[in-house]
RNA sequence: GCUGCUGUAGCUCAGAGGUAGAGCACUCCCUUGGUAAGGGAGAGGUCGAGAGUUCGAUUCUCUCCAGCAGCACCA
């Protein structure tokens, strides 16, 4: 028999007959080793205990100790388990696919009857049943062909796509939990019952398409979360209900910032405080566009549809926009007009105003633009997914060989934003040449190469999302995620050679000629709406001091401080602090908690002894000791804290 | 848009085939209280909209609207 070496993480190398299993290594090394082992990384790759290696290779042996490894084996087996539970208890269910996902995994079933929310108790206990029966697991490599027959003849069509799918010369994995099958690319655990029992929850149902496919069949998933303990499944259900209370749709009803209503779907009606986020963050935003030396303009709502023609929307987005048609007695003609559900085509009609010269460039065009865009209902997310939202909007007009250079400024210009508002770090997404696009490989290697170049200029290493740039040209996305995890792409930053040639933008060159800028369309926020949310989640409500739209509030303790109020009050408007008072006939507990849950950072409490004494009681949020300051000192202090970064 | 769930007072929720309840919030009264809910009284709802079944519907059925979770979408 052939021999083969394996080289242990400590570097030491040993030898042994080729198609040895990782079990026998872990074994041969020590018992107890053997029966901790759960996996084995073998050349990197994450290796079934029971799986030969027939080649010198490299080899480390996990065990439940190792997380990474552990976790996806249990969450792993735990999908086959509950696929079969669901199988024994509705043996008509077909099963399709389940993979593992952060904290957990989901397995998506075909059944006529939809599961409840009750089915889901059942279901956690027959998985404990088979947890407790220690079924061995078992795995097999399979001809095509034979695999095939075999779910033919069970009546399993999912799967024998799945396999019509996978590469000829890939091989077919069949696993075994006790006497329930599933095809499997593997690794898993030796027997059920490592799995913890304890350790585990289904945790909803919901609709999923088949292969992600919108024309296909619907079919019904159902999460789980899984750890390697209860502990840490007691610890991630505890995060997770903590970061309910952060969700901005409570926090927005509780801080009295925003509403909606079902006459304006996916439309916000703003509060007073809300608006004050709004407009606070919108004033910041001016100032840096300014001196990031962008030019402000504002374009109209209501645009005729043949705009839309020719920059392609009317062909490409129609679905999603609002269309308007004037038709009325006072009408001379029919119109048919949209909202703008984007900025671009407008930014483009004022850069072709007038000649524009090489020198002009790159020219730098900024709008807080209103849009309208008819997203699916099943889409729409409080504030973050909305119909009419602005966005902190951009084009920069440049010349090819200048993209490099304006992503470096951005990036810069957004780095610094996000770090103003509180978020150090965020991820970058990079998604390059889709199959379907405009302009030549040769221009989109240009592009491409510069946003990367740019981007790790900045020490920002992207995630790749190979195919999913725009059809028009690569892009940068910038992305944020809210209270329970979920991403939102905020900041964008895209490449676009097919707008200025479809709507005739052209600048004059140094050579005398017309020629073709390129657009980057850039967002810093995204939209107001979608950071707003995300802001509020991120801080839970507790908003830095100079964006937070209550920032103190002078309670009394008894009526007699009620003149000092009033004027600790003025003292703190005149120093440009959102202040108000509270003189109502309530106890200082009451106020404080009234204004503790309403997010206001600062408390400031006066009775007769700061009234005597020309002091205040200050209480921020989240603390619970209070200190009295001398009058004078705390405005000026809270002064400085209400000027908005950039102007410190 | 799709699958499932939900819709009762401003908010959080209970309720039942015979036309509705709690706590908090709100208004008034008492209370002047020292850092997360002092006490009392009062007011407040076509039970998401429409249709059907029924002697009778907020409750059952259907359609629509909106929301929630996930999927799809997010040039």
């Amino acid at each position: 028999m052939a021999q083969i070496s394996l080289t242990f993480p400590d570097g030491n190398a040993r030898e042994y007959d080729a198609g040895i299993t990782p079990a026998a290594v872990a074994e041969g090394i020590s018992k107890s080793l053997g029966k901790k082992a759960i996996s084995a990384t073998v050349n990197g790759e994450h290796w079934d205990l029971a799986w030969p290696i027939e080649a010198n290779a490299s080899i480390a042996i996990h065990t439940m100790a190792d997380e990474d490894q552990a976790n996806e084996l249990v969450r792993h087996d735990l999908a086959h388990i509950m696929a079969r539970a669901v199988q024994e208890i509705w043996p008509d269910t077909k099963v399709t696919i389940g993979p593992v996902i952060k904290d957990g995994w989901y397995y998506d079933f075909d059944r006529v009857e939809p599961f409840t929310p009750e089915d889901l108790g059942a279901i956690e206990k027959k998985m404990r049943e088979i947890i407790n029966k220690r079924d061995p697991v078992r795995t097999e490599v399979w001809d095509r062909d034979v695999a095939i027959k075999y779910y033919e003849e069970r009546g399993e069509p999912y799967k024998v796509e799945l396999i019509e799918g996978i590469p000829g010369d890939e091989p077919l994995r069949m696993y075994w939990h006790g006497e329930w099958q599933d095809l499997c690319r593997g690794p898993h655990l030796q027997h059920t019952g490592q799995v913890p029992g304890d350790a585990f929850k289904l945790m909803s149902i919901a609709g999923a398409y088949w292969r992600g496919d919108s024309d296909r069949a619907m079919l019904q998933r159902i999460y789980g979360v899984a750890f390697t303990g209860k502990e840490k499944l007691r610890a991630h259900l505890n995060m997770l209900e903590e970061a309910a209370k952060r969700d901005h749709r409570k926090l927005g009803r509780e801080m009295d910032l925003f509403h909606m209503q079902e006459e304006a779907p996916g439309q916000i009606f703003w509060h007073p405080n809300g608006w004050t986020i709004y407009t606070e963050l919108q004033d910041y935003m001016r100032r840096k566009q300014r001196s990031g030396g962008y030019v402000e303009v504002n374009t109209p709502q209501l645009v005729n549809r043949k705009l839309w023609e020719e920059s392609g929307h009317w062909d490409k987005y129609q679905e999603n926009m609002f269309i308007v048609e004037v038709d009325e007695d006072h009408a001379r003609e029919k119109a048919v007009n949209a909202l703008k559900p984007m900025n671009c085509p407008c930014h483009v009609q004022i850069f072709n105003q007038g000649l524009k010269s090489y020198r002009d460039l790159p020219l730098r065009m900024a709008e807080f633009g209103s849009c309208a865009r008819y997203e699916p209902s099943g889409a729409l997310h409080g504030i973050m997914r909305v119909r009419g939202f602005t966005q902190d909007d951009g084009h920069i007009f440049c010349r090819e060989d200048q993209i490099e250079e304006e992503t470096a400024v951005y990036i810069d210009y957004l780095t610094s934003v996000y770090k103003d508002l509180g978020f150090e770090s965020f991820r970058v997404k990079f998604s390059d040449r889709p199959e379907q696009r405009a302009g030549s490989d040769d221009i989109w290697d240009k592009a491409e190469a510069a946003l990367l170049a740019a981007t790790r200029a900045a020490g920002i290493e992207p995630e790749m999302n190979p195919g999913e740039g725009a059809f028009y040209g690569p892009k940068l996305e910038f992305v944020l995620t809210d209270a329970i995890g979920r991403d939102w792409q905020c900041g964008t930053h895209q490449v676009d050679f097919v707008l200025p040639e479809r709507l005739d933008a052209t600048y004059i060159g140094a050579d005398g000629g017309k020629h073709r800028p390129v657009m980057l369309h850039r967002a810093c926020l995204g939209s107001f709406e979608r950071f707003i949310g995300i802001l509020i989640e991120e801080h839970a409500g507790k908003l830095p001091f100079w964006i937070a739209p209550r920032q103190v509030v002078v309670a009394s303790i008894t009526s007699e401080a009620d003149d000092y109020v009033a004027e600790v009050v003025a003292d703190l408007k005149a120093a440009g602090v959102r202040a108000e008072a509270d003189m109502r006939n309530e106890k200082i507990n009451y106020k404080v908690r009234e204004h503790s849950v309403g997010k206001v950072p600062v408390i400031l409490a006066v009775g007769g002894r700061e009234v005597e004494e020309r002091t205040v009681s200050v209480r921020r949020l989240g603390q619970k000791q209070t200190s009295v300051q001398n009058l004078d000192e705390v405005v000026s202090e809270l002064g400085v804290e209400a000027t908005p970064p950039d102007l410190r």
